[in-house]
RNA sequence: GCCGAAGUAGCUCAGCUGGUAGAGCAAUUCAUUCGUAAUGAAUAGGUCGUCGGUUCGAAUCCGAUCUUCGGCUCCA
């Protein structure tokens, strides 16, 4: 077990100070764990009573208690039966004789008592309660004995704790802060996406703004892959289930798509012959009845495409782009906002090589990938390697193409020059895959772009090309999407701006602020001469004060703004405020603005300050 | 899907123990023509998420349902 630092001891003593609050005010309790968090603590605890925000509040004050009485945290080690007799003696056999069970063979067993309160734990702990100079209680959530839902659902209360009240006002501020930027709340603010309950949950309505941002992106990607030989083509919505039996989308992850669509007149026919909706689902699953299938991916068609003629060794790569939009059944308490949606366009395309191209090939796609990242700032991602996890059955395929696969995907992200983790159980369902993971406003991980590499597809759909020797060979897929999908991809473009985006991506580019009434025929003539060159210019045109349009600018985040004056006007010049790069600031000729402006649209350049700032 | 919380005007929210709704901002109209983050006044806007129940009477109490939020699980 690794150290733990000042922080995370201080925590873990906090969640003992926790546990001990709750057994002094409900002494049924069943503890599981308490562990620290990289923002705070929790513990799983099991109790009859639903506890709600005013019992927190109750057991916060007893927590205060306890610190005051200033307990010694004091380790006791002992023998594994010595252990059995104590947790017995305490009487939290429920949960603790299992935690007892997975320690290793060997490894020293530890209570920690601190006052009348005991706990199995391996430690290690601040050395008086009163260490805990700030804390709070943040949360109750369920969740799960053990992360698996087959197991009984506990309380998990949910705090935070640091060294001094300053440090936890910080925090506490930095999470009020973080919330202005939600891209849900930004969303609506900036009129970017709508999702309506008419349409339906995890239903993306792209408004005018959001498209703007959407279109540049795909643009932006679509110019890259064109450079990179890739090849443009478009798919329906939805395909014979047959295709995705031959896939294993459909048997292998049926729960997460929507139900098949059958033809007119099916549903009909069997309850005239007096079908059950279980028959009818029956037949579906054997084939019997074929539907069709609201596609949950792309590469089924991709891989039509590439089979419908023959190929050889000289045509690869063969690499097929498309913006395809597919549909996942997602779990109702899993949706959120642009991030976790049940329809979304991926950036897809997938490659078909030979096995001695698959290097070259997935560290193209890297490539692509961090061109996406770096253009958009975006340096704060981490890289995984989703492997498969060998206990589950969820896979399709044999070990040995696994094996190649896995040991394809870890020798290109070698030569990333980032670091990477390999994580067991992150895999696809037909092959291993990279994965560029950020963090949204509120610390949760969203997997964006993703490289898979994928011996299996091929072999389902028995793909071939004609080798140098004249014969068949399997070539390799490859799946690759650098942003994800355009909904999560914006979603967390959103946050990560804070809504503040570059010029290339901002849905309104330039206002122009006429003084009075008087001057809007000149602001006129300025907004045309900037629109001819295709820049998305607005005119102020109402009766306010300068003042209340430059506030008004600044919060629809319009990056540039252009003042004019009688002062400009006569000189026949506009004064230049800019938000996103103050380096254009200045009294200068719309021509002079026009041109500067234009070098900062081609080049993408990002805003120049930190626009952390969020709001009012 | 599970645990918990919440749905009142476009947005943010108030409405105590039941007597059929209110503020600020936004919107509209009028006046103001103004020099760097809010000019003033007036007007309009809600079957209180939906359905059902209790009651003389429900935004308020009860039930169901939908949606959202925070977790858990899941995530091709």
């Amino acid at each position: 077990m690794k150290a733990m630092s000042p922080l995370e001891e201080l925590r873990h003593s906090c969640s003992h100070i926790l546990a001990t609050a709750i057994l002094r005010l409900y002494p049924d309790t069943q503890l599981d764990i308490g562990p620290p968090t990289e923002n705070g603590f929790y513990y799983d605890v099991d109790l009859e009573k639903k506890l709600d925000a005013s019992d927190l509040e109750a057991i916060e004050a007893e927590m205060k208690k306890v610190i005051k009485e200033n307990q010694k945290f004091e380790r006791i080690e002992c023998s594994r039966e010595e252990a059995i007799t104590k947790i017995k003696s305490i009487g939290q056999e429920r949960y603790k004789l299992g935690r007892l069970a997975d320690i290793p063979e060997g490894e020293p067993i530890s209570f920690y008592q601190n006052g009348e309160f005991i706990d199995l734990c391996a430690g290690s702990h601040v050395g008086y309660t009163k260490k805990v100079k700030a804390f709070k209680l943040l949360s109750i959530a369920g969740a799960y004995h053990r992360g698996d839902e087959n197991n009984k659902q506990l309380q998990r209360i949910y705090g935070t704790a640091f060294g001094s009240k300053e440090e936890l006002e910080v925090y506490l501020e930095r999470l009020e802060q973080a919330r202005a930027r939600d891209h849900r709340k930004l969303g609506r603010e900036l009129k970017l996406f709508h999702i309506d309950e008419a349409v339906g949950s995890g239903m993306v309505l792209w408004t005018p703004n959001g498209a703007i941002i959407r279109q540049e992106l795909q643009s932006f990607i679509a110019e890259e892959l064109r450079m990179a030989d890739y090849e443009q083509v478009f798919t329906p919505h939805i395909g014979k289930l047959g295709l995705y039996r031959t896939s294993g989308h459909f048997p292998y992850y049926k729960e997460s798509q929507f139900p098949p669509i059958v033809e007119p007149g099916t549903v009909e026919h069997l309850a005239e012959s007096g079908c059950s909706c279980g028959e009818l689902s029956n037949q579906l699953d054997s084939g019997e009845i074929d539907g069709y299938l609201l596609k949950p991916m792309n590469c089924p068609m991709h891989i039509k495409i590439f089979d419908s003629q023959p190929h050889s060794y000289r045509d690869l790569p063969v690499r097929l782009a498309e913006f395809g939009t597919v549909y996942r059944w997602e779990q109702s308490g899993e949706l959120n906002g642009m991030t976790r949606v049940r329809g979304f366009t991926q950036d897809d395309a997938h490659i078909f090589c030979t096995e001695e191209q698959v290097g070259q090939e997935i560290q193209g796609c890297l490539d692509l990938v961090k061109l996406v990242f770096n253009t958009l700032g975006m340096q704060d991602y981490r890289v995984r390697i989703g492997l498969r996890d060998p206990d589950s059955s969820k896979y399709v395929g044999d070990a040995a193409k696994w094996d190649k696969a896995e040991a394809a995907l870890r020798e290109a992200a070698q030569t990333l020059e980032v670091q990477f983790v390999e994580e067991p159980g992150e895999a696809a369902f037909y092959g291993p895959k990279i994965d560029f993971v950020v963090k949204d406003v509120i610390g949760r991980e969203w997997q964006l772009g993703t490289v898979q590499v994928d011996y299996n597809l091929p072999e389902r759909f028995k793909l071939s090309y004609i080798g140098a020797d004249n014969e068949k060979h399997r070539p390799v897929m490859i799946h690759r999407a650098p942003f994800g999908s355009m909904e999560r991809f914006c979603g967390v473009l959103i946050e990560h701006f804070a809504g503040n985006f570059p010029t290339w991506l901002a849905p309104e580019q330039v206002r122009i602020l006429p003084m009075n009434d008087d001057l809007v025929p000149q602001a006129r003539e300025i907004e045309k001469l900037l629109k001819a060159a295709k820049i998305r210019v607005t005119v102020d045109a109402v009766a306010d004060k300068l003042g209340a349009k430059i506030r008004k600018t600044h919060l629809d985040k319009v990056p540039h703004m252009l003042v004019l004056g009688k002062r400009e006007a006569e000189e026949g010049k506009v004064q230049v405020k800019s938000r996103a790069n103050p380096s254009l600031e200045g009294v200068k000729t719309p021509a002079e603005f026009m041109s500067e402006l234009l070098q900062t649209i081609a080049d993408k350049t990002l805003p120049e300050s930190e626009s952390a700032e969020a709001g009012s």
